[in-house]
DNA sequence: AAAAAAT
């Protein structure tokens, strides 16, 4: 147990001199990928890493992953609508001796024939996405290192910790073995139903640890304890249950947070994290932690690599390739808030139905509510949420758009990470995402994840960034540098013919 | 003071 957790504790074989053939990660031979190309350990972490993590640095191998567009189109493209999202790289670091072979089937990954049964006929599955490829060997084979993955938005993150989760559950242990840690309420939700209906066939039993009934007096004081194997919550509740005694934390296996760059963010939630993770960490040195997020910045980098086990690795995709080629990206310029508002209604709304459905993002809970009442004073079927309404409004909200009964959502930044709809073709922000202590500067990785609740899987998609103010502009500027974008623009905000054509060249229409 | 979580 305690073997596990040191940079000593590599597996017996150590030949130094096969570190870099035997780390390697092997893709998939199927295709006649000529294409392909590999690079291998000459490049470390391209930041700067001073004294204090050269030695983890020095013994970790690192390597791109490129698989041309083209050769994938040739072999195996099935559906041509869909955008592969899979072409770009995946930036692949391993520590130690041990070797993973990325897999090409599920069959690779020795899953329990419950497992797989849930994955081809609950979940519709074919084979492993890119990042579930490369991601699940690190996770299922001992020793199990902790592992640090970024992956682009839509590409099957969830589906990597999930699997970690039911995998590594003994089914004779009736105690909580895998815990998961999200930043709302909705994303916990929305976990827990994928890993049930992934775990369908395994017996294996969970639980949600979010906040619950806000519209009694608080008599949540009285929630039983916890007996189910895998528990996925939020921090504030999940917290409360561990010092309360409900949460058992012995038989801890795996530690997921998703979104966790967030989770670990100073501006997030790392006290909380922090706390549950050193918790566990006390009992259970063996615990395996992943992170899971589309964006890392420098700074939650840094961190992130610093609290996990020294040998640990990690997956991470450069910012210039995180944009989704399959989601096109528009400006447009609106002087006030009443064209803002005209827009919406005149160029979006009265398309109806045919762009499926759409997300309108404001940056406050009051935005959210005027553009609301305005939309609806016009006589359009609109909903929101936002923090503030009660749970039971809240999860209402998201079912109905979920269901499909509802067509256009504004939503706070509630919702810009992890939601998962694939019918939403279209995303608006409305206001543009700015960092809070400097409204100057844009906040690039709620843009990033906001634009990615549009697209899933590689589905098409559109964006609409208005802009309103000589600042608005500067922001979309910094984001097309930051990312490597050209985001472009649309004449009018006034002209039909001008969003009906961005919206033709997106694919929607 | 913000989004969110929770006290």
């Amino acid at each position: 147990m305690a073997d596990a957790t040191g940079p000593s504790a590599a597996p017996a074989t150590s030949a130094e001199t096969e570190k870099k053939t035997s780390v390697g990660i092997v893709e998939p031979e199927s295709k006649p990928q000529t294409a392909e190309i590999k690079r291998w350990g000459d490049m470390v972490d391209d930041e700067e890493q001073p004294g204090d993590t050269a030695s983890s640095s020095d013994d970790k191998v690192v390597e791109e992953l490129k698989v041309d567009k083209l050769a994938i189109d040739d072999s195996k493209k099935i559906n041509k609508f869909l955008d592969d999202p899979e072409d770009s790289s995946i930036q692949a670091v391993t520590s130690g001796d041990t070797p993973y072979t990325s897999a090409a089937t599920f069959e690779d990954l020795n899953l329990s024939p419950e497992l797989l049964k849930g994955l081809y006929v609950e979940m519709k599955f074919q084979k492993p996405s890119k990042i579930q490829a490369i991601s699940l060997p690190m996770i299922l084979t001992p020793p199990y290192k902790d592992l640090i993955a970024q992956a682009h938005n839509g590409s099957g993150k969830t589906t990597c910790f999930v699997l970690g989760m039911l995998s590594r559950i003994n089914p004779n242990v009736k105690r909580p073995q895998a815990l998961c840690i999200c930043p709302t309420r909705e994303l916990s939700i929305q976990n827990l139903e994928v890993l049930q209906k992934m775990g369908k066939y395994t017996g294996i039993s969970s639980e949600c640890a979010v906040p619950m009934d806000s519209g009694n007096n608080d008599r949540s004081r009285s929630r039983p304890p916890i007996f189910a194997q895998v528990v996925i919550g939020t921090p504030g509740t999940i917290k409360r249950l561990m010092s309360q005694k409900k949460l058992s934390i012995i038989d801890m296996q795996v530690l997921v947070f998703d979104e966790a760059d967030h989770m670990l963010a100073k501006d997030g939630f790392q006290d909380d994290s922090l706390r549950i993770m050193k918790d566990i960490e006390r009992l259970n040195a063996q615990c395996q932690v992943l992170l899971f997020s589309a964006t890392f910045d420098e700074t939650v980098k840094n961190f992130v690599s610093r609290i996990v086990r020294k040998d640990y690795n990690q997956l991470f995709v450069k910012k210039e390739e995180l944009s989704l080629d399959s989601v096109k990206q528009y400006k447009v310029y609106c002087p006030n808030e009443v064209t803002k508002i005209t827009a919406i209604k005149d160029r979006i709304l009265e398309l109806g139905e045919s762009l499926g459905q759409t997300i309108i993002f404001v940056n406050t809970k009051r935005s959210a509510g005027m553009l609301h009442k305005a939309l609806v004073d016009l006589g359009y079927e609109v909903t929101t949420i936002h923090g503030a309404l009660t749970h039971e409004d809240r999860d209402k909200i998201v079912k109905e758009f979920k269901d499909g009964l509802t067509q256009v959502l504004i939503s706070t930044d509630v919702l810009a990470r992890g939601f998962d709809q694939q019918q939403v073709n279209l995303v608006i922000n409305y206001d543009l995402p700015v960092k809070y202590e400097t409204p100057s500067e844009p906040h690039y990785e709620v843009y990033l994840h906001r634009i990615g609740r549009a697209g899933r899987f590689g589905r098409k998609g559109a964006v609409f960034n208005f802009v309103m103010t000589d600042r608005d502009m500067m922001i979309m500027e910094k984001i097309d540098k930051y990312f490597g974008t050209k985001v472009k623009e649309v004449p009018s905000w006034n002209s039909e013919e001008d969003f009906k054509a961005a919206l033709k060249e997106a694919g929607l229409l």
